[in-house]
DNA sequence: GGGGAGATCTACT
DNA sequence: GTAGATCTCCCCG
């Protein structure tokens, strides 16, 4: 892939959101998040996810329908951004789950593409490897803040575009989520097998072959 | 009006 | 391994 494919990037259309929660978790690895700013462009590929799987979701915020000013917009259509503030950082879903149905995906790690340079600068690290391994580390190297509350992922500044078929995905249990009584056995973390921009090495439950298309 | 909790990260030992 | 940073609510009082 040249340099500047990024470029060239076009958004997924709304539809490709509709996808069941579990499906959409995996079906965005691979894809291309953007973000475009004042600064320049940053680009990378989802390489790593979690679902939150609504009401019954222990560890979702939208856990038994609680609705309040964070959560409100799980409650909305599929396809818009869901940030929130986690001690000193900023984290970034996708809602899922369709109008009326509370689910999301956590984007918990990217592997750059483009403004790797614009990453750097925003982010004061030894290792480029540490640049974007993590959900709160991607939101600062990419400029993704709480003004993103809300927006829709099929236009700019801020979209995901189709990118590249992982050649394998792996299953495991989510991360941080301890105190979530049964829920935090689930197999609802996806990451691109052996991708070495994935926040942390975990044994996997499952392999699973990238669905086409 | 205030305490507490939280899907994290970094630095230091 | 663990502490501390430092924000936005929620919810109880």
């Amino acid at each position: 892939m040249k340099k500047d494919d990024f470029l060239e990037a076009r958004p997924l259309k709304s539809d490709f959101y509709s996808l069941p929660t579990l499906e959409l978790a995996q079906a965005l690895l691979g894809c291309l998040l953007v973000k475009q700013t004042s600064e320049g462009t940053t680009a990378g590929y989802i390489v790593e996810t979690e679902a939150y799987v609504g009401p019954e979701d222990k560890a979702a915020h939208s856990y038994n329908n609680r609705r309040t000013k964070r959560t409100e917009i799980m409650f909305h259509e599929s396809g818009l951004a869901y940030t929130y503030q986690m001690h000193t950082h900023c984290l970034i879903n996708v809602v899922s789950g369709g109008a009326g149905n509370p689910e999301a995906v956590l984007i918990r790690a990217v592997e750059p593409a483009a403004g790797i340079e614009l990453m750097l600068e925003r982010r004061q690290v030894k290792q480029r490897v540490a640049l974007t391994n993590g959900p709160g580390k991607l939101t600062k190297a990419m400029g993704i803040s709480m003004t993103d509350y809300g927006h829709p992922f099929t236009e700019p500044p801020l979209f995901i575009a189709p990118g590249l078929l992982p050649a394998s995905i792996s299953a495991g249990k989510r991360i941080g989520i301890e105190n979530s009584g049964e829920a935090k056995d689930y197999p609802w973390r996806f990451w691109i097998t052996d991708n070495p921009f994935v926040s942390r090495h975990q044994q996997a439950l499952s392999v699973i072959e990238p669905k086409k298309g």
